[in-house]
DNA sequence: GTGGTCTAGACCACC
DNA sequence: GTGGTCTAGACCACA
């Protein structure tokens, strides 16, 4: 599992850590019950502050996406893969609307929204 | 068109007010050539800094969704629409790619994912 | 003489006005005392507010181009071309200095840039 | 690489930063990839506000000059220098009129004009 | 009355 | 320490 960041991106990289996390599990690449990297060692292959890889996991953690055993190190969730709850998708909805927004007042019809939404799902799939 | 706001929300004032405002435009509430509120009066009605209103038109007048005419307000550009590039829909894919990766971890399938953004889709048509 | 204003342009109305009418004056449209339409007449041909109208005189004559005088009207100055002063020309030079950085940094070459004053000149020069 | 703003001048202090920085862009001091001063530390550099930095930044990146990597800072693009497009050449066009026109109507010819033009793309090269 | 510009000072997220 | 966001209040040019 290679995680790979773009420190010049808007999306912060504590974020892009988390991101690549879930993706991996979706790929099946981590499975429940496997082991993360240490935060330290991440730090440092990645080259970034440990405070980054931290907050990263918290978060995944506060998905219920990990969890964090103290000294011994984060472990994929056994069944993380739930359904998703009414308050979950609002939370989504809230996030995505903003930027569906945008896509519709650029011009973009119902169907090459869809498109798009398919190209990321099948993108996350396949590779990274 | 009303305009509402959260404060509490993280999302920051300044997108709220663009969201709405291109969301007015694709209700077809807001044509071309209409005018929009003025920065201080449209600040004073939410009960924020003119500041913050200042910075959602220029915003959008970056997006080339409104055209700011000094001393004179804020008018709707008149071809909004004009399909999306391939950087925008690189960027969209991007500003996307978070929250479709939290959904399919959550254990939606693509048919919910899509669901979903059809439902974002037709409530910002509706009403608001 | 015609004059056309364009309300949605960044330059502000009254000096499209005043340029306009030294590129009359450029042209040998407007001679040596002739008369300009009175402040009033020219504003409500235009739709603009009287106020403006009288600020572009004033800056004429400022500029020495025309003498405004009183109950009577402004007329164009007798010999607006005397050459320019060394503050003139440093003034000049203050005022085009940000436009021409600008074209630089866009990748414009010397020749690019004295191809692109030759056609303002030769566009005042042949109709407006 | 040394700014120094006129704070009595009727160009805005943004502008002027702005200009400076574009003006070091071109004599080769800011090469790309370098990293301008954070704008805090310029803005107290200067005696000037933040915001006021801020907006100069902000301009020169939707000037495509730099780019802002939040939380790290503004960096000269790598290749801010593609050529001029119709559209640009026409709003260079538009703004250099006005001054163009006062210089002709004060007498100078072409030549001097160029000769004006000249000089400013020479200091610019030169020194500041 | 409108937007443009500027200041002073504040809290927050991220690194 | 960095930029992001927000507030409160000010003066100016323009219409």
């Amino acid at each position: 599992m290679y995680i790979q960041i773009e420190p010049e991106s808007d999306i912060p990289i504590y974020s892009q850590v988390s991101t690549q996390v879930m993706e991996g599990i979706i790929r099946g690449e981590l499975a429940a019950g496997e082991v993360l990297p240490s935060v330290r060692g991440l730090a440092s292959d990645l080259g970034v502050n440990m405070h980054t890889i931290n907050k990263s996991y918290h978060d995944l953690e506060a998905k219920g996406v990990i969890t964090i055993v103290p000294k011994s190190g984060a472990v994929i969730s056994v069944a993380p893969l739930k359904g998703a709850s009414k308050e979950q998708t609002d939370l989504l909805s809230e996030k995505l609307r903003p930027t569906v927004v945008e896509a519709m007042v650029s011009g973009m019809n119902d169907d090459e929204i869809h498109a798009l939404v398919d190209s990321i799902m099948r993108n996350v799939r396949e590779m990274k």
